[in-house]
RNA sequence: GGAGACGUGGCCGAGCCAGGUUGAAGGCGCUUCCCUGCUAAGGAAGUAACGUCGUAAGGCGUUCGUGGGUUCAAAUCCCACCGUCUCCGCCA
């Protein structure tokens, strides 16, 4: 959510931000004029209560002096303002529902060194690495769904049976790879995150908190009858694990990572990606996470992008980082770095993890705060997350690159020590 | 799912039954100062967040789980919801 103030001091600003996105900001002058009505109507509503605040006393008085009469009279006039300031109330918190619900869906503003443009193609590549097209023989051109059922590693029909298109069920040596990829992405971090196993099913206030509700919600599985939603990303939960909370500086940078299944309905890309583990409705995921002071902000970012890229870097994978155009950066993110990685059996760059820079944005819809060590007050904690490993397209693009001439597929070294002497998955 | 108890400030904990200078006693913690050679002990003062108005000092308002209601006035009375604990049931 955006800074109300922000919005009044410098509305323009807001909105050339905001049309770097190619979003509308016709919501910003309706959030003006609103903001205007509601701060004249709680003013007078204030002074209201504290005029009724007084007589209130005023009677306790007098009734102890015993002069009923005289209280009566205050009474009456209590009554009245009673219903004024009641009237006013009403307006007012309708106002502010108003304000809120038109704020909450407003993205945040793309931070000024974001690249410019509305659409992927505009995303400005960094560096591409290990990465070069004519190096990849026939072999290892075939796509991983057809590997993994040759292999059986992969068993997307069966999936589907038990629960429709675009759920995958990974079997055998291929389970095992997927559990050896989670291990990897949360080990290797935890010199620094503490990792968190959270629930994976959530109140709607916790989807607020990350900016998925309510404008997302089409993307979002719901269990009706419990109210409750299934997390598209551990962002979810890891954002609300200290919401409402006030933090000492000291404790920030305050490093959190987390392995769990994430859900999505993958609204509007029916038709799109549907084969093998392009695009899947639940997957696995190691997620990385902080919240720190604006002034950490920065090399926090690079922090977590830097852990992501070197776990790609490290399973041998060619990739690529994008800084993504403002157009492309999601709600919530201010800026965003993207890595892919290059299948050769599919002949595309997945996307396999995302880096955003959330400023406050989120901690506003949560409301996470910190204690500045130095002045008083509080402040709101700016919030970064990245995918530490995405697992089912990291696993196709392993099966990919890795394929032998003989259809056997050895494994990165960096994942032996997580595969109990499994060296390579054999040919059939 | 059933029965009972309970939700108060950074923490502990009074106040609620008999509604009225209670933003809330007392304690712990924390900050500053005083005293003592250092420490310990002791003394004094301070110690919430948010909104809004104001250049500021400060004023006003909101917040005692959440939301409603009763009342001139609610932490205190009533209702609903959420949560915690104990017992029972069920269960990996």
């Amino acid at each position: 959510m955006l800074d109300i103030k922000l919005i009044r001091n410098d509305p323009e600003a807001v909105k050339a931000a905001l049309a770097r996105r190619g979003e509308p900001t016709s919501s910003i002058d309706e959030v003006l004029e609103l903001d205007t009505r509601m701060r004249a109507i709680s003013t007078e509503r204030d002074d209201i209560r504290a005029e009724v605040k007084q007589i209130s006393e005023q009677v306790g008085a007098l009734h102890k002096d015993g002069k009923a009469d005289d209280a009566a009279a205050l009474q009456t006039t209590s009554r009245e303002l009673g219903d004024k300031e009641k009237a006013l109330t009403e307006e007012a918190n309708e106002l502010q529902a108003a304000i809120r619900s038109l704020l909450l869906n407003v993205s945040n503003m793309p931070a000024p060194e974001a690249p410019d443009g509305l659409t992927e193609d505009d995303n400005v590549e960094l560096r591409v690495e290990d990465f070069d097209l004519a190096s990849y023989a026939e072999h290892q051109r075939v796509p991983h769904w057809g590997i993994g059922e040759d292999l059986g590693i992969l068993d997307v029909d069966r999936a589907v049976r038990m629960s429709g298109s675009m759920f995958a069920m990974y079997r055998g040596a291929g389970a095992r790879l997927l559990r050896a990829l989670i291990n990897y992405g949360l080990d290797r971090n935890r010199d620094a995150f503490e990792e968190v196993r959270p629930p994976t099913m959530v109140k709607t206030d916790t989807m607020v908190g990350t900016g998925h509700l309510p404008k997302f919600a089409d993307d979002a599985y719901h269990l009706e009858r419990d109210d409750l939603w299934a997390i598209p990303t551990a962002e979810v939960p890891l954002t609300s694990m200290v919401a409402g909370e006030i933090l000492d500086e000291g404790d920030l940078p305050l490093r959190l990572m987390a392995h769990t299944s994430c859900y999505r309905r993958e609204a509007g890309s029916a038709g799109k990606d549907t084969r093998g583990l392009l695009r899947v409705h639940e997957f696995d995921k190691v997620e990385l996470y902080a919240f720190c002071t604006p002034d950490q902000a920065q090399a926090m970012h690079m922090e977590i992008l830097e852990r992501a890229e070197n776990a790609i870097r490290d399973l041998g994978l060619a990739h690529r980082v994008l800084d993504l155009a403002c157009g492309d950066i999601s709600g919530a993110g201010a800026r965003t770095y993207d890595i892919e990685v290059f299948a050769p059996g599919v002949d595309r760059w997945l996307e396999v993890s995302s880096v955003s820079w959330c400023t406050d944005f989120q901690a506003r819809r949560a409301n996470v705060r910190y204690r500045p060590s130095e002045g008083k007050g509080t402040e709101f904690v700016h919030s970064l997350n990245g995918s530490g490993l995405a697992v089912p397209r990291v696993w196709a693009a392993i099966v990919e690159t890795y394929r032998r001439p003989d259809g056997s597929i050895c494994m990165p070294e960096a994942l032996h020590p997580y595969l109990g002497g499994m060296t390579e998955i054999p040919a059939v």
